[in-house]
DNA sequence: GTCACATTTGAAAGATATTTTCACCGACGA
DNA sequence: TCGTCGGTGAAAATATCTTTCAAATGTGAC
């Protein structure tokens, strides 16, 4: 028999609490329950048949068998064997780790601890989840598009903007949308052989979505880096790029791990689309660093 | 009367090949094969049903079952779940190779592992070398501060950017200043109570020490985050906030790494901040998210 | 409020995988 | 040559996993 392709991803290796929290809005109360009981004591929960999993959660076989599904593994037996494998991982060496929230009565000393120790939490996580195969084709898109359109609104767009500005420093033609109106006005001009890419975090920003879906009309090939792959913006993207969904707390609201997480992708991106543009690209670079050392005071140590 | 009974040991941790070997005597013929082909590739036994097993290694279930037995597990199931974690396990041991620069022929998964880990790397760096009475006292100044400035251009300028946005949703007055000239008539403006933030990484930009300069000269309290605390900045600011300076290479700009290293303390002193006007804070951050909320296309599912 | 409709859920039937049983086979010694 | 005995796999028995389907629950329209 065959093996069967299944929903949204490869089974996931070692990130496995990064795809639950991902996915976890997508899924039902009952789903929960179990992605939680799964994410929360994956050793724990290896030893446990679909049966006893369902008592555990107290829900039912079927229910295990869609999560686990949704999590991207054929069936529960799959889950199950990567759960073994994770396992066997986190207990041959893992650090105690900073695993507590951050509150509000933090001296300032342990805020920059955990925030920095969670940061680098979601890189790991979002390097872990990270498809490269949808990776790689929307960095060959990009390397030979005529001109890339990126929308992002709120602190997203602070991330397109980052992108829209190194890739032109490689001498691409791109451009960072900020205003939803002119981004459609602007879509409409797109056409194959164009690249369109939507930064959104929550994956159902309107704004984003717009004019994403006219340039997917148009006919040029669409990029969408959103942490809810399974979101409406996902509908009209070629190539979908996941971002990972940290625990957010109070302080720390989400905006902020999913700009960390964001920047990564845009990052490998970018270095992507260098590679492949690397003759033009590396004499750019240069070049634009050169005008910007004038930039500075002439005495600088 | 039972056909075996467990020989000597409980489940094997990771020492199976050594095992089978210690036991390879006492095995019957059929039962070598099995156990030779577990030892040789765990990880694709691990893939494979009895069935499957038993046919690759031209035996029958009942002798794969027996083998398994034999090796201390209680049957196949544990066996195979313990050589998922073995597999995972060997999988994971080799991670050397992240050390190196990113070449411009690197596949681009290991783009994304390299990224992902020397960012890690910054974000460390950054935390150890981050002066927290510095960051304590930017941050009183900013929690009561009239208003807050900021200055930055270039990638810097994203950052402070962030910054503000951050600010602005917990009620405080920031304003992060793009142009040079405006930022300057802006700075005239402050006086004493007032804060004014300049980020650069080279520390020795002139668009941006001139506005903090003026402020300084204001009596505003100043604040530098550079990576060059030696650098013409430090000279106008009260509080240096070091920002580490990561090796770049050909294809990946100081840009890149100064700027996660940038957001990290940009973020440290936000939640600083958020902290120290919890009581402001708190409902402003969730009014802000309930109104995006309404954003966003109603289904999401 | 009430109805119609979609979604979520678990019980049980159905399919697979694992374990056990048991009869056959071949080797060895009398 | 015959009888005994460990080794072996086919097939039955069991456990486990997957699918189906109808009830329960939620949701939006009127």
């Amino acid at each position: 028999m065959k093996e069967s392709f299944n929903a949204d991803s490869p089974p996931a290796p070692a990130a496995l609490a990064a795809k639950v929290r991902t996915l976890a809005p997508s899924m039902t109360r009952s789903m929960q329950r179990v992605a939680e009981a799964v994410a929360g004591d994956p050793a724990g929960c290896a030893a446990l048949t679909v049966t006893g999993l369902a008592e555990l959660t107290g829900t039912s076989e079927a229910t295990v068998v869609r999560t686990a599904r949704l999590l991207g593994y054929p069936g529960y037996r799959d889950l199950r064997l990567a759960l073994a494998g994770l396992a066997a991982h986190q207990q041959s060496g893992r650090a105690p780790a900073v695993t507590a929230d951050i509150a509000v009565d933090d001296p300032i000393a342990d805020v920059v601890t955990k925030l920095a120790y969670d940061e680098q939490q979601t890189l790991a996580d979002t390097a872990a989840g990270l498809d490269t195969v949808q990776l790689g084709a929307a960095v060959a898109a990009a390397a030979t598009a005529r001109r890339i359109d990126i929308y992002g609104v709120g602190a997203s767009s602070l991330v397109g903007q980052d992108l829209a500005q190194k890739l032109l420093r490689i001498g691409l033609i791109a451009h960072a949308h900020m205003d939803p109106h002119l981004a459609v006005t602007n879509a409409v001009q797109l056409r194959s052989g164009d690249v369109a890419i939507a930064i959104t975090h929550s994956g159902s920003t309107g704004d984003v979505i717009e004019p994403l879906r006219v340039a997917f009309d148009r006919g040029a090939t669409t990029v969408a880096i959103t942490g809810r792959p399974d979101g409406p913006v996902s509908q009209y993207a070629d190539h979908v790029l996941t971002t990972s969904t940290a625990r957010e707390s109070e302080l720390r609201p989400a905006a902020m791990s999913s700009r960390t997480s964001q920047l990564l992708v845009v990052d490998c991106l970018f270095i992507g689309v260098a590679q492949r543009t690397y003759e033009t690209a590396a004499p750019a670079l240069s070049a634009s660093y050169e005008a910007l050392a004038h930039r500075h005071t002439p005495r600088s140590r």
